[in-house]
DNA sequence: GAAGCGTATCGTAAATCGACGATAAACAAT
DNA sequence: ATTGTTTATCGTCGATTTACGATACGCTTC
């Protein structure tokens, strides 16, 4: 019921069937789901997670990937507001945002 | 020689092995959350939720997409397993499949 | 048999993803 | 200011996703 940005673009609202603040809520864990989509933000998470904190440069570390791809899924990770990264001069220190951890987990849990 | 960055010193000794486990784990819960990172995915495991069952014919009356469309995405949600069809004479019957439901539950709850 | 209904699959096109190397940007230390 | 370190972004490529209409398949009934 928080859910006030109801979708309200699109002309074709053709059926009065699909409640509309269904489909934002299918929306919104649809994101989330998504960020989790791929096993490499799922190991990023998790080093996240146990480590309270992180350098981007130890998580290249641990993962078989290039520096760049890394980044990118990181990116994606803060998009979906999961992952929040502090400047630390001239390091980025990464870590989980445990206010949208606890929305995703509410999110399965309700399913 | 890309990223084989000579482990001088395995600073983090909190983190036991993230490698091998931690990676068959990782792709486990990325496919399950792969099935739901759709907003069309999560509205039919939704529907489903709500009636127990259902058959195609109905969900794709919900939904605003074509009839092929919609047997996509329940192929992708049979093929991780969050959802299995049962062929009732000319119709299928759909529904959550609960093991792989509390699998996915307990996997983003142990997160 | 044939006809009708419901579902799956095929073929295709546009969009997006995932990966990489190269390069730019931001900062600390010299 | 120059250098070195760390991270983000750009450009590009192939693979995958998503969508659709058309069509094939399976089952029931005639």
């Amino acid at each position: 019921m928080v859910r006030t940005k109801a979708a309200t673009q699109k002309c074709c609202t053709t059926s009065e069937k699909l409640s509309l603040p269904d489909v934002a809520w299918a929306e919104d864990l649809a994101k989330l789901a998504w960020a989790l989509a791929h096993p490499a933000r799922v190991r990023i998470v998790r080093l996240l997670l146990n480590r309270t904190s992180c350098m981007c440069g130890e998580i290249v570390e641990e993962m078989p990937l290039a520096q760049s791809t890394v980044s990118q899924h990181l990116k994606i990770l803060k998009e979906t507001g999961l992952v929040q990264g502090e400047i630390d001069g001239p390091r980025v220190c990464y870590c989980i945002n445990q206010n949208a951890m606890a929305k995703l987990k509410k999110l399965i849990a309700d399913l």
